[in-house]
DNA sequence: CGTCTCTTTGAATGGTATCAAACCCGGTGG
DNA sequence: CCACCGGGTTTGATACCATTCAAAGAGACG
């Protein structure tokens, strides 16, 4: 059995590495240019878990940049339930799809003991040159998350939910190889009512769906600690596109 | 019975109503610079029923608004299946979510003869003064349109498929009375295996889903003819948030 | 070591997909 | 004008997967 140390949120190790200077670690519209986005960075603090760093329909006054740890928003829809929109891992954007209106549309909820960076709005409209800088990365953001959106949906039409939750492993193991985290073997944490949330699906069936990816070889669970075992067979089985 | 008049695509007056003067009908960032986006303009054509405007992973050379009639964007999935993405009625902009990496990502198909106005990228990066209002135009959009997954996104999760539909059809209402179109009765330019797909459903159960709505009052169907008796009591019923 | 929360597993129910056949409508040609 | 044809649509029967309800099991923490 792997002895995993207590409740070691994953961190990010510098500036350079902070998701602001690239902020959809896809894009590359930004050549270098870090230097001249560092008079936007406000203060930092640190946020408890289960605490929010955010509430729904609260007036928006920054972005925020997960600097270690990890973060879920989620609405409450008109039956009161629940519903999980986005994980976010370290170097992810908060309130990115909040801007427009200027008034945040989810609540934002620490997953564990997290450290936020902040991008006070305020600072924009000062400037005109910085402003198109950082106006091109959201927007480069916004593809990104488009993107994602699609892609969920589509899974959600066409996945089983063994297949669905294969995916959503996937991908979270992809983002913390990005973000040079260990990407084979990792602690959830986040727990199957999120996780089946997010996937539009029960907390049963989430966690009959782990057992399967198990059973069939493609992944060992125990609990919230995740080792997939056969990657590439996994994508193959179960990656649409 | 009512008599309908055959194959009249829905229309857009003038320019004024285009949709790229307010290229997301919910957004108001833009308060009257319409002349502002007459130089991005291009030359007009039409698009016969079936026809493509654009191909999946072919470059972007431009914006299109559509003027008269109707499009669906679909993509082929791994499994050779078409999937439906969105529905673009007049006054909407295809190619937006391409921008990013100049290249289309989904076929855009004409619905019905219709009638298209390009906005040729090359355009942009002329003036910075212009390419900023058309960015935050965009930007605009592609806001209202990551709502709009969301929504899509929500229900897909909870709402079975006479719920799904019924939001369809009342979103779709909505939509028409917005470009001033007759939105309580009309004609549907896609067909039963289009909407099931972007339900994320099957033809089957899409059809059984008109069925279930006219059954209970909610709407009257013949073929692709639609009238919505009840819009309150619907919206009442079915739409979540 | 006990308690609380989260997770796993089981059995029954219900919604949707699938397979199959009949039907309707629009268009064509006799 | 009517008969016919073909694509699209409706409806029916069955099978399957996911949800729901229920209970037992595992892990975290004091």
């Amino acid at each position: 059995m792997v002895s995993v140390a207590r409740h070691r949120p994953a961190e990010l190790q510098s500036c350079e590495d902070c998701g602001i200077g690239r902020l959809c670690l896809s894009s590359n519209l930004l050549g270098g240019n870090l230097q001249e986005l560092k008079p936007f960075i406000g203060n930092q603090f640190t946020v408890q878990r289960r605490e929010r760093l955010f509430d729904a329909y609260s007036p928006q006054r920054a972005l925020y940049v997960v600097r270690a740890g990890s973060f879920k928003t989620c609405e409450i829809d008109a039956d009161g339930d629940e519903q999980v929109l986005e994980f976010y891992l370290p170097g992810d954007v908060l309130g990115l799809e909040d801007l427009l209106q200027r008034r945040h549309r989810a609540d934002a909820v620490a997953l564990e003991e997290s450290s936020i960076c902040t991008v006070p709005l305020d600072r924009f409209g000062q400037d005109d040159e910085s402003d198109s800088i950082i106006f091109r990365e959201m927007f480069s953001v916004m593809c990104c998350k488009l993107g994602e959106q699609r892609q969920l949906i589509h899974q959600l039409g066409k996945a089983d939910a063994t297949a669905r939750l294969a995916s959503f492993l996937l991908h979270l193991s992809d983002r913390l190889a990005e973000r040079n985290l260990p990407a084979r073997q990792f602690r959830l944490s986040m727990g199957r009512t999120d996780i089946a949330s997010y996937l539009r699906s029960t907390l049963e069936t989430a966690s009959r769906s782990f057992s399967a990816l198990q059973r069939e070889g493609f992944i060992h669970v125990r609990g919230k600690n995740v080792q997939i075992i056969d990657d590439p067979a996994m994508r193959e089985r179960f990656l649409l596109t």
